[in-house]
DNA sequence: CTTGTTACTATGATTTTCATAGTAATATGG
DNA sequence: CCATATTACTATGAAAATCATAGTAACAAG
């Protein structure tokens, strides 16, 4: 035979796959790369992370549902709504460093260079790619550091939006 | 109008879009925490992911090729092989662990209780959820940490073994 | 009153996933 | 020797998700 009962949601006491079930896909990683890089309109989101609009919406009310996002007016007439991250949400960002440092390792060539670099504040130094600041030792949180995208990685972002407003 | 062009594959600078398209998948991550786990065989890898055996089928040979996994006989005659983790793989282990924090503690009530609990082999004491251990600070590697399942956890999954044995 | 902006929704084709079943190669017990 | 068990898959057809493309709604600005 082939598989045994258990309904996706599975009810296990395993927080991985708990944690699956709500961030286990591609599009919401990356509407969630985009929102902690302060990006809250729908419209960046979409450009940037390169779905369709059903896709985003998708992803976005899925988000809000589980609790990750919230979603604020930022203009009545027309309504516009601006998308932001609850303590849920942000608490995901060691999720998305641990995994920033594996792909910046693990999937790239060396010669491509780093996409952002972070200054661990309490320090003044480059933070690195681990859970630690690599220049003083300490854990770093969100609060504590700033990120600046390298130049290349700024073009292509700008490129990608620029390609996003051309065609339409 | 709705979208760019950008196929997937995508040659973006940024690692988390590079790491997710590896790793951006519900049954891929379910198969890597059962590497982790030790489990090292297809039955044992399927029956605790609850995955078809052509998804876990699909995610081994997909590991394979990105260089996650490599697969070892362990038997001929019938030729059988086991699942193993490459250094890439092993790397994946920080953006778990981040995974799990994060799911324990924010997609479980707190009465169920953990999956697991790490002792710090460096100081042995619990090394609890976080980058570096709860009980003395240091950052944790994998190899410096013993993890046991809780009696519940390991009840369940002992569970879902009879569960898929009976099935065939 | 035409064009632009932002955030979507609609549609039909394509692709993936799911549930169920079956196969291949061999070991084991009687 | 022969039936049953073990392990690791492959096959198939139905159901669901995703994709590219296009279009709509609600207003603002000129």
């Amino acid at each position: 035979m082939a598989k045994m009962k258990d309904n996706t949601a599975d009810q296990t006491l395993c927080p991985v796959a708990r944690a699956e079930t709500v961030v286990g896909d591609r599009w919401t990683v990356l509407v969630l790369r985009e929102l902690f890089a302060r990006n809250h309109r729908f419209e960046e989101i979409q450009a940037q992370s390169g779905g369709t609009p059903q896709m985003i919406t998708a992803r976005l009310k899925k988000l809000e549902a589980d609790g990750l996002v919230t979603r604020r007016v930022y203009n009545k007439r027309p309504l516009r709504h601006a998308y932001h991250l609850t303590e849920k949400g942000e608490a995901f960002f060691p999720v998305l460093m641990a995994l920033r440092a594996w792909g910046e390792t693990w999937c790239k060539s060396p010669r491509e260079g780093r996409a952002m670099n972070y200054t661990h504040l309490v320090c003044g130094k480059p933070a690195g790619l681990g859970p630690v600041c690599e220049s003083c030792g300490e854990p770093v949180r969100r609060a504590d550091m700033v990120g600046e995208r390298t130049p290349k990685y700024q073009k292509e972002r700008d490129a990608r939006w620029d390609a996003f407003k051309a065609s339409r």
